[in-house]
RNA sequence: GGAGGCGUGCGAGAGCGGCCGAAUCGGCACGAUUGGAAAUCGUGUGUGGGGCAACCCACCGUGGGUUCAAAUCCCACCGCCUCCGCCA
């Protein structure tokens, strides 16, 4: 475990801790239950004594399980001081990086297991982009009315986007064919976007990642940073029957994201935003379901990208870039020529049964016994700033005119051209 | 936001401060009965922790308190229901 942990950078003394409060924390609780059920064996034979009218003996023994009532108390606090210590250092501990995940430290690591692009099947190599398309999408989406970066700003300050008419159409778009691909299999789920903070360390985003979340303070509520949040929350507590596995589902909502400390060259237009929209694909699993559950969550995360004939690859994250609840994790980087960079869209991850536990999610075998802990897996499909930058981008014709796929026609009105306004 | 009621096991639903981890009914599982089924009868039926066997401990919305002893009394909070107010 310590060579596991090792891999992503946590110290082998932070693994040793665990072991020690732990290992101290059980000698309390056996100490404790020693003395409560010599209180409670008291407590009866006083009962007995006064009931046989011995009152001299019922005070007796009265004061001395008092007496008892009094040391289990000591020794009560002391085994919950080192349970809540326990219960810290575990929640700020990591998750077990998957034997498959790659060895490394940090992005730079990552393996690059695959790319795509329109025309690949049929053997056309990956398409250079043309000048007309080497535009960033906020001059693009600017020029042609469709995103107002600077009234966003106005509204909200910065980083908070504004799209107007056909642009903001277009995401909406977006999320109606991602609804309509994800639905045969997903159950559509609408979630609140505001959650307790329980339900924002079931996921692992709390305590430590406490900073880059929105909290409304008056009401103790969070801001979700993405429907992982709430999802992996819907059967918190729960015992789930087997044949209930895997228990698929999607949602659509507004994501929000402090990013504190972002500001700067890597945050132009949509590249990085506080609050936006993104399609989750969630699913509770078995172990045993869980390798095939990741797999499909991923091709229909790339089959989205396919559809929008957007050239995209896929990154194996390496032990040291792993979300610290994640087991495994697939990133799908979509190309934005106007940027030339490849942009984060989507992030398909196992994380075994670290947030379930967190969560208290569990499955009853299907041939009874104890219950499981259920395995948890998700993924974007996926997030729409960066694919609204990569349409707009690669879409932009030589007359400054976007054209969008094929797909979004049935969404758009049939009207794929978004031109210049008049005037 | 105001007033009142309620929160117990898979469901319904009892529960006097000690004999309640919890009656009873239903559901479910197994067994008996049957040619098979229904009906009937019997047995079993929560979760977590410690020893990992007998057994012990915790949990009756959550957290505190009173008490030798709390599902049972007190306080706070949360949730649900009803009525009122406000609002889309």
């Amino acid at each position: 475990m310590k060579a596991s942990l090792g891999r992503r950078g946590v110290a082998p003394e932070d693994v040793d801790r665990v072991a020690e409060l732990d290992v101290e924390h059980r000698k309390r609780l056996a100490d404790r239950e020693v003395l409560r059920a010599q209180v409670k064996a008291l407590s009866r034979q006083v009962g007995q004594a006064r009931k046989a009218g011995e009152g001299g003996r019922a005070a007796e023994l009265a004061e001395e399980s008092r007496r008892l009532g009094d040391e289990e108390r000591a020794v009560g606090a002391e085994a919950d001081r080192v349970a809540e210590a326990l219960r810290q250092t575990l929640l700020e501990l990591p998750n077990l990086p998957s034997e498959d995940a790659p060895d490394g430290a940090g992005p730079e690591d990552n393996v690059e297991l695959r790319r795509w692009w329109p025309g690949m099947e049929t053997g056309a190599s990956q398409p250079e982009p043309a000048d007309h398309q080497r535009v960033p999408h906020w001059e693009v989406g600017e020029r042609l009315g469709i995103l107002d970066m600077a009234r966003g700003a106005r509204l909200a300050g910065s980083m908070f986007p504004l799209y107007a008419g056909r642009g903001a159409r277009l995401v909406r778009a977006l999320t109606s064919l991602a609804r309509d691909r994800h639905t045969d299999a997903y159950l559509e789920i609408r979630p609140p976007t505001l959650v307790l903070t329980e339900t924002m360390t079931s996921t692992g985003h709390l305590p430590k990642f406490g900073d880059d979340a929105y909290h409304v303070e008056r009401d103790d509520l969070w801001a979700i940073p993405t429907a992982e949040v709430p999802l992996t929350s819907l059967r918190r507590g729960e015992i789930l029957a087997e044949e209930e596995l895997p228990l698929r589902c999607t949602a659509v909502t507004s994501c929000f994201r402090r990013e504190a400390g972002a500001a700067g060259r890597d945050t132009r237009g949509l590249l990085r935003v506080h609050e936006f929209e993104k399609v989750e694909l969630f699913a509770y699993a078995t172990e045993a379901q869980a390798p095939s559950v990741h797999a499909d969550i991923l091709a229909r995360a790339e089959g989205v990208l396919q559809d929008l004939r957007l050239p995209y690859r896929v990154l194996d994250l390496c032990a040291g870039d792993l979300g610290a609840s994640s087991a495994r994790t697939f990133d799908l980087e979509v190309y934005s020529p106007g940027c030339d960079r490849w942009l984060e869209v989507s992030s398909v991850s196992w994380f075994r049964d670290y947030q379930a536990r967190r969560a208290n999610v569990r499955y009853r075998p299907d041939g009874g016994g104890a219950p499981l802990l259920a395995h948890t897996l998700n993924g974007s499909g996926l997030a729409w700033p960066r694919v609204w930058a990569a349409l707009v981008e690669t879409g932009r014709q030589p007359d400054g005119s976007v054209l969008l796929p094929d797909c979004l026609a049935p969404y758009l009105g049939g009207d794929l051209r978004i031109t210049p306004p008049v005037g």
